[in-house]
DNA sequence: GTCTATACTTCGATAGAC
DNA sequence: GTCTATCGAAGTATAGAC
C-alpha cells in the first residue's frame, strides 16, 4: 500500500485508523446487524457491545451507513477472493466441488458480514447500493463462467442455461446461512460435499435416471 | 373452511374488522416492509401509502408489531394450504415436481408477504416469533414427510438424510423470491420446471453419471 | 372510520474538553 | 481516541372531536 504514514510498531493498513479496531468493528456491527437488522440496530447499542461511549462510535466511523457499505464490500472480496482461487485447481473433474466447498466455507466463516451483505442492501443509498451492486455482479458473473466453461468442457448438463444454473447454485448455497448451526452435527465441508453431490447429480436415485 | 359467519354482500371473515380493508392493510405494509425492511418502515409511510393519516391505522391494527405477525402467518397458512394440496397428487412420479410448483407459484404471487416472513422473523418479540416459527416448523415438516414417503417409494435416492434434502430443497426455492422479475422472460411454472429437473436430475450431464 | 393535535421516547450525529 | 453533554429530527402510539 501507498499509506503515506510511517507506522512504528502497530497501526496498521489503513490511511487513518487501526486495522485491528476497525475490523472488530466491523464484525460487532455485522453481528448485530444480522441479530437485530439494520433499521433496528441502534448506535447506542453497537458502542455498548463495543465498551464505548456513542459518540466515540464517530471517531472511527463517518455515519451508521458507512459500516453496513464496508460491511457488504469486504464479505464481497473476500468469497471472490476465496472462489476464483478454487476455481483453478488442477482437477477439472473436481472444480465445482471445489468452488462450492470455497463458497461455503466463507459464507459461513463471516457469516454475520456475509448475510448483512445478502439481505441489506434494501437499507442503502441509490449510490451505495449500486457500488455494492456492481461487486455482487461481478462474484456471480464469476461463478456463471465457470459452469459455462463447464459446460463447454462437457462436465456441466449444456441443456439449460448457464444463467439459471448459476442462480439455482447461488440459491442452494445462500440460503444455508439462514439456518446453519457451527455447533451442529456437520462442518461446512461436510455440508458443502452434500450440495455437491445434490446440486451435480440431484435428488432422484441413479437408478431411476435414463 | 369452516367459517361460521355467512357473508351477505361484503364484509368479510375477520370478526371485528373489515376482510378487504384488512388485505389492503396487509399487502401495502409487506410491499413497504419488504423494500425497505421492518425496521426502518415507518407507521408515517404506510398511511401515506393507503392515504389516510397515522392516527388511523390504529383503528386497524394494535401495533406495527400485529401487522408483522399477521403477515407471517397468513403466507405460510397459504403455502401449507396449496403445498399440501399439490401432494395429494395422483401420479406419483410427478409429486416432488407438483409440489416444487405449488411452492414456488405460491411464494412468488405473495411474493412481498413470503419475503418479509422469512427474513424479518428476527424483528419479532420472543413470543411471536415462537408463535411464527411453529408454523414454519409445520410447513417444512409437511415438505420433509413428502421426501421421506418419496424414499420409501423409491422416487427419491435415500443415501441422503431426508432432513438435508428438505433443507436443500427449500434452499433451493426459498432465494429466488430475491432475484425473480414477474416480469421477466419466465413464469413461475416455467420456474418451477427448470428448478425441479435440476433438483430432482442435477446438473451433471446424464451421459457422466454411471 | 377518519381526522387534528400531541405526549413521550429514542434516534443519528455534533461540539468541545481531556 | 475517548469522554460528557446536547441538538434537532423522527419514531410509535394515544386522546378526543367529528
Amino acid at each position: 500500500m501507498d499509506s503515506s504514514t510511517h507506522s512504528p510498531i502497530k497501526q496498521g493498513e489503513a490511511p487513518d485508523d487501526d486495522g485491528k479496531t476497525a475490523d472488530r468493528l466491523l464484525q460487532t456491527a455485522a453481528s448485530l446487524f444480522r441479530k437485530k437488522g439494520y433499521g433496528a440496530s441502534t448506535t447506542r447499542e453497537l458502542s455498548d457491545l463495543l465498551g464505548i461511549q456513542k459518540a466515540s462510535l464517530y471517531h472511527h466511523i463517518r455515519s451508521k451507513e458507512d459500516l453496513l457499505v464496508a460491511i457488504s464490500l469486504e464479505s464481497l472480496k473476500r468469497i471472490i477472493a476465496t472462489v476464483a482461487a478454487a476455481s483453478s485447481v488442477e482437477d477439472p473433474g473436481r472444480r465445482m466441488e471445489a468452488m462450492i466447498t470455497a463458497h461455503l466455507e466463507t459464507a459461513l466463516r463471516d457469516c454475520d458480514m456475509h448475510l448483512t451483505m445478502l439481505v441489506e442492501l434494501r437499507s442503502l443509498s441509490p449510490e451505495h447500493r449500486a457500488e455494492v451492486l456492481r461487486l455482487r455482479d461481478r462474484y456471480e458473473a464469476l461463478v456463471r463462467n465457470i459452469i459455462a466453461e463447464e459446460q463447454r468442457d462437457g462436465h456441466i448438463r449444456a441443456d439449460i442455461d448457464p444463467k439459471y444454473l448459476t442462480l439455482a447454485l447461488l440459491n442452494l448455497l445462500n440460503w444455508t446461512i439462514f439456518w446453519y448451526d457451527p455447533k451442529g452435527e456437520h462442518s461446512a465441508a461436510e455440508l458443502a460435499t452434500m450440495l455437491s453431490t445434490i446440486f451435480l447429480d440431484g435428488a432422484r436415485p441413479r437408478a431411476e435416471i435414463g
